[in-house]
DNA sequence: ATGCAAATGCAACAATGTTGCGTTTGTTAA
DNA sequence: TTAACAAACGCAACATTGTTGCATTTGCAT
C-alpha cells in the first residue's frame, strides 16, 4: 500500500520513476515485459527502467521470466521474498493468443524426482495455451 | 543414422553445413547455444546457421528452450515431433556451475490443474541446480 | 540550507536476431 | 553428363535488447 515505506525498507530512495514502475506492477497479475513499460512511461529513460527493474528484481520486489516467445518479463512478488534469491517458483501461464502472461501462484507445483547425480535448487513451469479471456469459456 | 535420409524425408536439401549441425546435435543430449555452434563452426555464416536452425525447428528436427540466463538453446529431439508443433514438453536442466542444459526426456511431468477459464496446450519445465558432474556426487 | 551518495539521462557499445539480395549449390530431369 | 531451377548460402544492413561510463540532477540525512 504505502510504496514509499516499501522502498526505503529496501534502501531504495523513493523517486517518481519508481513509483510509477511499483505502482503498475503491483496492480496486476501480470508480467509486463520491458518494452510494455518503455510505452506506458515513455518520457522515462530506457537505462533507467533497465536499472530500476534490476534493483526491484535485487530487492526482491519483482521476479523476472522468460515468456513463450523468450521475452523477459516482469511481475511483482506477491509474498515477499528474501533479498538475492526468490521463491519464484510458481507457475506462469502464457496466453498463445493474447500474449499475457500470468502469475498462477495457486497452482500446485509437484515435486519431481531427478536422475541419479542431479541436484535441483529450484525450478521453472511455464504453461501455454489459452487465458480465460481468449479460451472463449 | 542417416542424416541425408532424413533431412531429404523433411524436404531439405543435404548440404555440409547441415550435415554437420545435425550432427553434433545428434550426438549429445545437451541443448546448445548460438554462440556454441558459431565457434564450432566458424567458417559457417551467422545467418546461416540461424536459417538451419529455424529450418530444423520447423521439421521437428530440433526443438528451441530457453534456458535460465535467457540464452536460447537448440536440442534434438529424440522421439520425431510432428511438423511445426513439437513434443518438447519434457523437462529440460540447467545446471548452476558448468551452464549446461540438459533434455531429461524420462523425468515424468505431473499433470497440472489449471484455474477456470485458463486451457493448457503444453508447458516448459526448467530445472536448475547442479548436473551429476558438478555436483561433487 | 548544505553536502553527499544515489539515481538519472545521454551516448556509445555489445549481443542477438532479422531481412533483402546477388551468388553458389543440390537435385531433378532431359 | 549436362542443363535448369529452386533452394541454400554469404554478405551487408538493420532492428531490438541489454550493458557500461560519465556528467548532471535529485533524494535524504545532517
Ligand atoms: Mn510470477
Ligand atoms: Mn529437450
Ligand atoms: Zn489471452
Ligand atoms: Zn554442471
Amino acid at each position: 500500500m504505502d510504496y514509499m515505506l516499501q522502498l526505503r525498507e529496501k534502501g531504495l530512495k523513493v523517486t517518481p520513476s519508481r513509483l510509477n514502475v511499483i505502482k503498475v506492477l503491483d496492480s496486476s497479475h501480470l508480467a509486463y515485459s520491458h518494452s510494455d513499460l518503455e510505452s506506458l512511461f515513455s518520457k522515462m529513460d530506457r537505462v533507467t527502467l533497465y536499472r530500476i527493474l534490476k534493483d526491484f528484481e535485487d530487492a526482491g520486489i519483482v521476479h523476472k521470466i522468460m515468456d513463450i516467445d523468450g521475452v523477459t518479463r516482469f511481475a511483482i512478488c506477491k509474498s515477499t521474498c528474501p533479498d538475492g534469491h526468490h521463491t519464484d517458483d510458481h507457475v506462469h501461464f502464457n496466453c498463445k493468443a493474447c500474449h499475457k502472461m500470468f502469475c498462477l501462484e495457486k497452482v500446485q507445483v509437484p515435486h519431481l524426482k531427478m536422475p541419479q547425480g542431479f541436484k535441483a535448487m529450484g525450478l521453472h513451469t511455464l504453461i501455454y495455451g489459452l487465458c480465460e479471456n481468449c479460451s472463449g469459456a
